[in-house]
DNA sequence: GATGAATGAGACTTCATTCAT
DNA sequence: TATGAATGAAGTCTCATTCAT
């Protein structure tokens, strides 16, 4: 009796296995096909074909094309997410710290910039399944909060003094980063050709400069 | 026979304006539905109807329908550029003056969510008619260059720092403006709904702060 | 009162003569975007723009696209006639008269291969107004009738055996020609080059000698 | 296990010839569609329609209109080789033999009417797919040949004179029998109503006669 | 689980023709 | 007479999705 048990575990494990090989080739061919032609040029016949499957094979492991981009967002998240992490056990300064978050931003979009493309689309367009959608926003969420602990962190220090309001501090921070990071992309600085990772600390620098000066500077009236 | 001359050139001018008119409504639903669904999932039957004419109507005015977003960029562009140059047009110091090209950047944004989410579309995806394209780039490019300008006569004036490189300080400038833009407008600063515009101010202050400050701030190495 | 009429009349002509003029440069111009693109494929408002007029005045001169066609035809016609009735003209022997119609023939799909590729279109497809229709039908059976003339005064004279039947005999020398002209416009003698008009004239001597000989060769049954 | 391999083996046959079913089918319906109305004027729409499909699903089995057009001239050209090959292997004189030829070439466009017309339309119009176009000319190519091997042979023989140009003699009696396919096909007969089998016999023994006397009749200058 | 044929809707675009001016 | 805007129908083609096998 527990042989015959076992036996199906077997199989069901490796059957589950190989779903999931199936899902990574489907979603990787996918992947490659959203970068080169964006959502709604994609045809998931076409996806389908590279990844060696036919198109009724795509229903069997996404519900369809909105769910399959939505899992290749959150997969890029994710990767987004590891840098971002990476970044935050780094130890030193407030501004090395700070730094280190944005240059993480930053060489996210730099090693993965067809995949950052990616995460420019709007979500809204897509009407994904709730429990997806929401999934997404949370990990979106998850990045900015980052950046606002290590202010608050700052703040505690007396590295930055009291008056500065965390929030703000560190949304722009994230504003500037993701700025630059949009500007570079797309090809703002195509004539001058700055480095961004350069750019982005001299970005923070003169943001913390800023935030550390007294009031005259960052806090007085609009 | 003066009559005669005079009566056809009232017919003209009618037609002419009449015409004007027709091209307007055509780009107004256009707009509208572009701007709901996005370049690709808008229809030009949709649009048509919406501006009460048939599908066929369309191809009287525009070549088609890349042509048709191509002239709203083009329109949104001029909107933008006006908020702009009338930020060129403030005098003061400048801080001030940096400061209002900012704001200026912003308040658009403000003022035309719609419009400035229009023009995120990837211009290389849309294959326009050449001279639309280019024309449409050379506005982009109008729109960096305000900033690039001010910043030059700040260092002529000894405002910023001879060592100061001007189009990368205008370059930071522009991105952390433009992502300021781009979180407030995607919703990222929901939670915590900042006024956009006091934001972006105290941006500008917080980098021109590091830009003035010696190169131990800006100028380093890496 | 006589010089009114005789006001009225030339102004009159003067019109029908700008008529005819406005006529045929819309032919022209229709004929050349006919022979460029086919019937189908051509487009009133094409034809209208290249004639430097607009789709509308079509209508003035023309029922439609397919009278315009059909009034293109009977042209081609016409030139068509003009060269078989030069050969009618000719003095000489039954085959040099022959010989004329066949070479009058082929000359003009040589002089005008566009003009004749025109006339290859079926005319049931066309369903032209029922007198345009007819008329032409008739210039068709006009092009036959010649032959038909010179091989019954060939009977006649006895240069011809009076079992031969003219008009198979007509209709055998007008198809070869025929033939000779389509398989050399068409390109299957590229590989050849063939003077068509030489080798016309050698397909005339052949049927000729054939047609003079005695019933084994001409009439025996099957 | 073998029961399993040769059930799917069994599928896969019916599968197959169900689709080669569908396809018999589509152009079946499509050749109808072509012959009533022309290339330019049969839609796809009244093709899937006529053959029980939805207008998508031609695009399962076909490229497109031009490729659909493509393969339905290949079958017919098929059959016309077929009556060709049939001649081919007839035993007899040369006359006889060039007899039979042209009378294949005849009974085809007599037996197939319809399809015969078909193959009038230019190819260069269609801008068909480059393997489909070769094919199709490769098969044009060879109908002519047919003729020309065998009066090579006959001159070999000592049928025909040696100053006989063969290419010349193939390419007259073809044209002859085109000439005649085609004035029967397009009517000019109508009044007479010649049997064309009958007048391409008479045509060939003419011509041959022609051919077989000396220079005098078809090899003397012009 | 996977296939792939088929659907049905809808996309953009073109056009002969009409008609108010 | 001539314009040119507009229609309305039609055309080819694409695609996400379904479903019998």
């Amino acid at each position: 009796m527990e042989s015959k048990k076992t036996a199906k575990a077997i199989v069901a494990k490796r059957k589950e296995s190989e779903r999931r090989r199936r899902i990574a080739t489907l979603m990787q061919a996918a992947k490659q096909i959203f970068i080169a032609k964006g959502y709604d040029q994609a045809s998931l016949r076409e996806i389908a074909l590279a990844a060696g499957f036919t198109t009724g094979a795509i229903y069997v492991y996404f519900s369809g094309k909105a769910e399959l981009y939505g899992r290749i967002l959150d997969q890029i998240m994710d990767i987004e997410i590891a840098y971002l992490e990476e970044a935050g056990a780094v130890e030193g300064s407030i501004l090395e710290r700070l730094e280190a978050f944005a240059g993480a931003h930053i060489r996210f979009d730099i090693d993965f910039p067809e995949e950052s493309a990616l995460l420019a689309k709007n979500l809204d367009a897509l009407d994904l399944p709730t429990a997806m959608r929401s999934r997404l926003d949370g990990k979106i969420a998850k990045s900015l909060s980052y950046i606002a602990d290590v202010i608050h962190e700052g703040i505690q220090q007396g590295f930055f003094p009291e008056t500065l309001n965390k929030d703000e501090a560190a949304f722009l921070l994230f504003s500037a980063t993701e700025g630059l990071s949009y500007t570079t992309t797309y090809g703002y600085s195509l004539e001058f050709e700055f480095d961004p990772l350069t750019l982005v600390k001299k970005a923070v620098r003169c943001l913390v400069s800023g935030m550390k000066a007294n009031d005259e500077t960052i806090n007085r009236q609009g």
